[in-house]
DNA sequence: CCAGAAGTACGATCGCTGTCAAACTTTGAT
DNA sequence: ATCAAAGTTTGACAGCGATCGTACTTCTGG
């Protein structure tokens, strides 16, 4: 569909998602190409050792935690990392989990 | 028993494990407690809604990650937090957890 | 208009983990 | 010696979530 996918407001972020959607290999993943990128991607682009219905699930879990913001642009669906709004919530977390020790783990 | 129980090494710290310790709230809930105490404490001493041998396990799930040290003193066993260790192996991780949200000012 | 590309939705597994109760161990006090 | 306190161990169970394949939708390019 191409309507925009409901998003969590920054003063509606819970350290409870935040932390179970960052404790997965798979996703902790997505968002530290989507640091290290930059830029937004689209959900495609992002180099991930699972199906693309588990992918969407990941971007799912990701998005309402408030981590990502998706968008449409043609076929693609863009995602980009809320990186201000997570260190306005949660000071310092997204710095301590991206510090490049990045590993893609097979789970 | 009443010998002390393994302990890794910093060297050994895992983000994984680490991260699988403090998604769940009641080991998050022991963390902050122990960290808001400021001093060692006995595993019965903690506000925890769970049963004894359900306590038990979550104070070895800490331990295997590295975030609390155990010993025991007569029939108690104590907990400290490695808050050294861990900062040194994951800079601002705790700081970022252990926050109190409900404060205004932060020196 | 049709084919392909990019994702989503839907069930269905399946393993993991948080939970408890019951039995046991160790220590300290009486 | 006995008893109670503090945890541990074991075994069982329930629910969640990561995974997949298949079918479906939407958009773009020819």
């Amino acid at each position: 569909m191409g309507r925009t996918p409901p998003h969590p407001d920054v003063s509606q972020f819970d350290l409870q998602l935040v932390l179970e959607a960052l404790v997965d290999p798979v996703r902790r993943s997505i968002v530290s190409q989507l640091d290290a990128a930059g830029e937004d991607r689209a959900c495609g682009s992002f180099d991930m050792p699972v199906s693309k219905s588990t992918a969407t699930h990941h971007f799912k879990v990701l998005r309402e935690a408030g981590l990502i913001r998706q968008y449409y642009v043609g076929t693609s669906r863009m995602n980009a990392l809320r990186r201000a709004e997570m260190d306005e919530a949660f000071p310092g977390l997204l710095d301590a989990l991206t510090a490049r020790r990045t590993a893609v783990a097979r789970g």
